[in-house]
RNA sequence: GGAGAGGUGGCAGAGUGGUCGAAUGCGGCGGUCUCGAAAACCGUUAUACCUUCGGGUAUCGAGAGUUCGAAUCUCUCCCUCUCCGCCA
């Protein structure tokens, strides 16, 4: 959600950013109804201000014990006003409330422009030796037929038991995920600095309005009726979540945590798009990152937690590239992003593994995250930043092509021998 | 699932329907005193919204109701705790 006054004030900004979204440009009814709401606040508010008076007057007439009639019947009057002044005021704040959630964040300065993915801007390419060889396209089984060959994975079994989307981990293919998890959980929390934390799997719709996926994205999410109970998308919606309606404490800043969840999309409408194997699914295993920081710290906080990600990919030696995502392909609640792909070589593609978002106060805002700079300060909106540190089932993909053999064999590098009984798959 | 107790400011804890945004204590902040500190004493100490910047309005778990007026009465919901049942 963006400050109110920000759209008062600068209009054009928040229309800029609507339209750089592809999202309605809602800011002219916006401005209408916050006309509409503060008229009807000054009006009955006034009103609120007499009847607490005459109130007063009324408590000592009957003090005194002599006769408030008069003062009560008009008061009963002014009261029925109010009651109504008040149900158009809810009207109009609920109105204005849901345009609010619905407007996207304001992109950052240094993001540039472009209509989509093809706007992207490639700021780094990684691999191990530093060789463009490293992303050429190879012959070789992808990893689907390795999935097969080695029984690492069951789809079917997968839709059988639940549905397509839905992958079943098998023997080595089971170990090779947990590995990765820890891992990864490791790094982040011996190296980086985070704090671990293993959430629930489900939250409530308010803990979906603070991160921005509702109310405009709520047809991607699993939903439980019975209980009013959604299944994670990522770890983010609960660990951002986890301080909504707090003020932190300065000196806890930057707060950083990791958490490991499952990751439910219910990926509507994109069926039939990059749907084989792992390439789209609607449960997978992902390593989240989170922090919360002071304004001015956000953007270096950012970088660092984009490179925090890369390292995974640099220690298992995967190659992959950065790309800061131009404002069309910007997500909606975030101000800068970037995307970490990893190459596919079998495949000849570029899969996203990792997504790095600084989302400013835009959801500080929706989720009522604050700090106070001193003793004293009012409180202010912390910065959140979030990225995946990463999604394992993109990364499967990148990695048994990346590290099959000549032989059909799959090596392990090294890093991840402390986590499994084998170095290689064959 | 059954029975009971309870939710008030950063914390603890009062509060006969009528100056209650709310006593008191602790904590925090500022000051006096001190070489410094502790103690003591004095003062101060929520948030949001509206504003013609004087001020005004709202908030005692959430929502609805009764009333001229609700922290206080009624209803619904949520949460916490205790006991019983079930259970990894």
């Amino acid at each position: 959600m963006l400050d109110i006054k920000l759209i008062r004030e600068n209009p054009e900004v928040v229309r800029a950013a609507c339209h750089a979204k592809h999202t309605d440009d809602a800011v002219d009814q916006l401005l209408e109804l916050d006309r509409a709401r503060r008229a009807i606040i000054q009006n009955v508010e006034s009103l609120k201000s007499k009847r607490n008076t005459v109130t007063e007057e009324i408590a000592k007439l009957k003090r005194a014990k002599e006769n408030a009639d008069r003062q009560i019947a008009d008061m009963k009057a002014v009261s029925d006003e109010i009651a109504s002044l008040d149900d158009h005021l809810r009207e109009k704040e609920l109105a204005l409330e849901l345009l609010m959630l619905s407007i996207p964040n304001v992109t950052h300065a240094s993001v540039p422009h472009g209509a989509d993915a093809t706007g992207n801007v490639e700021v780094k390419r990684w691999s191990p030796n530093g060789e463009a060889t490293a992303f050429e396209k190879r012959e070789g089984l992808d990893h689907l037929a390795l999935a097969e060959k080695y029984q690492l994975f069951d789809f079917k079994r997968g839709a059988k038991i639940a549905a397509a989307g839905f992958p079943v981990y098998m023997g080595r293919g089971a170990q090779l995920e947990r590995a990765f998890i820890n891992f990864m959980l490791d790094l982040h929390t011996r190296s980086h600095g985070y704090t671990e934390v293993l959430p629930p799997f489900f939250v409530n719709a308010q803990s979906l309005r603070g991160t921005g996926q509702f109310p405009k994205f709520a047809d991607q999410v699993y939903h439980m009726p019975a209980d009013e109970l959604y299944a994670i998308p990522t770890a983010e919606v609960p660990v951002t979540n986890l301080y909504a309606e707090e003020v932190l404490p300065v000196d806890k800043l930057p707060l950083m945590h990791t958490a490991f969840s499952a990751c439910f999309r219910r990926e509507a409408g994109s069926y039939g798009k990059d749907t084989r194997g792992f390439l789209r699914v609607h449960e997978f295993n992902k390593v989240e990152l989170v922090k919360f920081t002071m304004p001015e710290y956000s953007y270096d906080e950012h970088e660092k937690l984009t490179s925090d990600a890369e390292r995974v990919l640099e220690l298992l030696g995967i190659p992959y590239r950065r790309l800061l995502l131009c404002d069309g392909d910007t997500g909606f609640s975030s101000a800068k992003t970037y995307d970490l792909e990893v190459w596919a070589p079998v495949e000849g593609k570029w899969l996203e593994a990792s997504s790095c978002s600084n989302f400013e106060d835009f959801q500080g805002r929706r989720a009522n995250i604050r700090f106070r700079r001193d003793p004293k300060a009012k409180p202010e909106f912390v910065h959140t930043l979030n990225g995946s540190g990463l999604a394992t089932s993109r990364l499967m993909v990148a990695f048994l092509e990346t590290f099959q053999q000549p032989d059909g064999t799959v090596r392990i590098p090294e890093v991840l021998h402390p986590y499994l009984p084998f170095t290689h798959i064959a």
